[in-house]
Parts: C-alpha cells; structure tokens; sequence
DNA sequence: CGTGCTGTTGTACGATCGTTCAACAAGGTC
DNA sequence: GACCTTGTTGAACGATCGTACAACAGCACG
C-alpha cells in the first residue's frame, strides 16, 4: 500500500551445509518421482526451489551432488536399521527380529526406494565416485550385520585349537551366514518392492527367521 | 587400379528382421559397456556400424527400441534355463540342479549382464513399455520355477479335502517356496555380481538346495 | 543396360543438457 | 544509512540429444 511498504524479499540466504542438505534431499526426491530422467540440474533445482546456477555454487559439478546423495541414503539406511537393533531388548534373537522388522516396514520397504537404489546401481560399475561411496557406505552395513549374527549362531567347539581364547562362531560358517541371509533379504526386499501384494511383510521377517534357524541347527549338529 | 574398377559398396542392405536384430544386439552390447549413458542413438548406431537415420526407419521411435531390446534379453534368460532344464537327467531333483547351475553360470553369472538388468530395471516405474514387457516375460520364468518346484515338494496330505484328485502340494507351501527360492536365488546372483570374489557359484548352488531341502522336511513333518 | 523399390545415408532442426559468469541482493557489521 | 561479504540469480554458451527428411545407392528384375 504505502509506497515503502516492505516488499517480499525475492530468496532467502542460508547457510551452506543446511542448503546442501536441501538440494540432497531434492535430487532424492526427484529421483523417486522420475527415475533417471529426473537426475537433471534443471529438474533438481526447480524441485529444490532455487536457480540453476545454484548447484554450481555448493557442488563443483552434478556428479558430486549425485554421490552426496547416494552417501545420504546410504547413511540413512544403515542410521535406521542400527536405530532399530538398539531400540530392541537385549536379546540376540530380539535384535534380529528388530532387525528384520526393520528392513521389511517403511521407509525402507518401498518401491520408490527401491527406485532410488535401482538408478544408483546402474551408475556402479561406470561411476568411479560411485563405486567409491558404495565401497565405503557398505563396511557399516556389514559390520552391523555380522555382530548380530555372530552373537547368534552357536559357538564352535574349540576342541583342536591351541590357545583359543573364546569359543567363537567359526569364521567359515559366519561368512556363509552373512551371504546366505544378505541373499535372502536382499532378494525378498526386491520382490516385495516388485510386487507389493505378493506376500506380507511380516512373512518375509519370519521366512528370513526360519533361515537363520536351520542355520543354526545345522552348525549345531 | 582400372578406371572401371569396381569401387567396393558403401554399405550392404539386410532383410528388415536381421537388420533389427542387429540393432537391438547393439543396444544391449552398448548397455553392458557403457550403462545407461550408452543407451543413445548415435552410441547404438555406431556400435551396430550403421548411420544415425537407420534406427528410425527400422522402430519407430528409441524407446520402442530399448523395449524390443529388453524383450529379446528377457527371452534369451527364459530360454536358456529352460534349455538347460530339458537337457537334465528326467528327475524333480536333477532338474532343479541344472536349473541352478544354469542361473550361476555364463552367461547369467556376469557383472556385465547385471548391469544391463539394473538399467532395465530403472525404468521399470516410469516407463509403460517397460512395465509391459516385463508383465509378459517374467510368466514364463515364474510358470518354469513353479513347475519344478511342484514336483519336488512333498505331496500334501489329502486328508480332510473331499474330492482330492491327485494328493498334489498345498498352493500355500508351493506360493512361499517359489518366493523363498526365487529371493534367495536373486539375492546370492546379485551379491556374487557386485563382488565377484566373495563366494564360489558352486557354493550358490548348494545353498539354495539347502534351502530347498529344508523346506521339503518343514512341509513332510 | 535401364528401371523401380526400398534399405540406407547424413545433414539439419529444435530441445535440452551441464556449466560458466557477470550482476544482483540479502543480511550482518560498524 | 553506508559498506561488505557472499549466497543467489538467470542469461548465455557449446555440446549432445532424438527425430525428420530429402537424396543416395544396393540389388533384384525386365
């Protein structure tokens, strides 16, 4: 009305991590609305509210905004998943049910996650900074995984070792564990992102506990 | 050398069906080298050793292309498995091994191939051409599973049912073996393909008919 | 050898891509 | 209120994209 009166001001300055964090979580965004076709600095910056130029500023170039993004999800993932195991009791079984219950409930059990992952994957074996995020996001996810199973399955006999301290899984039938339960959540998590109405979340924790129990019965005996 | 010497063709003319084949064969070669960035006319058209025009007079647009691409991919899996099925000894048992060996071996066993499907798969949600091929392959891969793993479950128990023609397996335990196997199967060929060092396809083979066995006793008693 | 069809070529066009950069302005400081 | 720092803008650039199309040429046929 006035004439001095205040006029909106046309962009708002923020700090530079809080406007990376905004233009990570864009470029997740448009992925799970586009797909590939939405990794553009057009489409990512129109999603984020900002101009073109602006990624510019905060990244030296798009392929460095697509790794922080992908270093993101990652660390979300496994920040979730670790979250979860120690919400749970104290119990070996407790912490791979949370575990379990976990991978197959949202945010993780979706298909525009999966569609996220999907694309990351197809850059993997061209993207050298790719390949590098996964190499180091994938150690935590790991680690997570083989503490909890090694607490798990039964301890060897340590008859015909000199100086075992411990009785400990044997690192043979660990490593066999990891591979087969990483396989079969891996594969029933893509399955169910597939085809959400195939089966029930809550089966797919129980085929994956069923597993790990045979597991242990064949170690055991 | 002679002013009449006949000069050599500059190019050679095809029956329409091998042309095609030829370009889709380069469609494929050019997303197993190059990944998705691969997946452009002219990177297609020079792999196949043809001009930037000749793709439009054989489809009638690129993404028609990428379909008939991803068909032919799918197909090539079915009727490789399928191939190797047949070729088994005539038992339940014998034929899941070679359908086993089959999945961990050249040429579905290679990181290449993986990266052909992740890029498949990343256009799965945004693309309908996509999603219809893959509506209509994937049924000869679930019908070929599900085939081999009704003959090789135990036979329920006809009690109880009336009528029971043939004591055949209850479709519940058939519906959850076909998603454990087909989980478990998807996620060690995933796993051995993002690092191809960490286990033997021998040992896939042997956990998946671990799997297998174990839920024959599960369903017997 | 001449004729016709059609598979093939290669230029051209408009759209969109990632990136650059000079100019602008928000917001703190004195 | 003037000044400075720097986050932000948006036009512009050259490269590359998918597609269209007129001209060319291989090759079967008479």
């Amino acid at each position: 009305m006035r004439p001095r009166a205040v006029r909106a001001p046309r962009f708002e300055r923020q700090l530079p991590h809080r406007r990376r964090q905004a233009l990570i979580d864009a470029t997740i965004e448009c992925l799970k609305r586009y797909g590939h076709e939405g990794l553009s600095i057009r489409t990512i910056s129109a999603q984020a509210g900002v101009s073109v130029g602006l990624i510019n500023h905060h990244f030296p170039n798009k392929d460095r905004l697509i790794a922080a993004a992908y270093r993101h999800f990652n660390d979300e993932l496994v920040a979730g998943l670790t979250a979860a195991v120690e919400r749970a009791p104290d119990s070996p079984r407790a912490r791979l049910r949370a575990f379990l219950e976990a991978s197959f409930s949202p945010p993780n059990l979706d298909p525009e996650v999966l569609a996220v992952w999907v694309v990351f994957w197809g850059m993997f074996r061209h993207s050298p900074l790719i390949r590098r995020v996964q190499r180091e996001s994938y150690r935590g996810y790991v680690r997570l995984l083989h503490g909890m199973l090694e607490q798990l399955l039964p301890r060897a006999a340590a008859a015909g070792r000199r100086r075992a301290r411990r009785a400990r899984v044997s690192p043979l039938d660990l490593r066999f564990a990891a591979i087969g339960l990483t396989a079969l959540l891996d594969g029933l998590w893509l399955e169910w992102c597939l085809e959400p109405g195939a089966f029930q979340p809550a089966e797919a924790v129980r085929l994956c506990e069923a597993w790990v129990g045979s597991l242990r019965r064949r170690i055991a005996g």
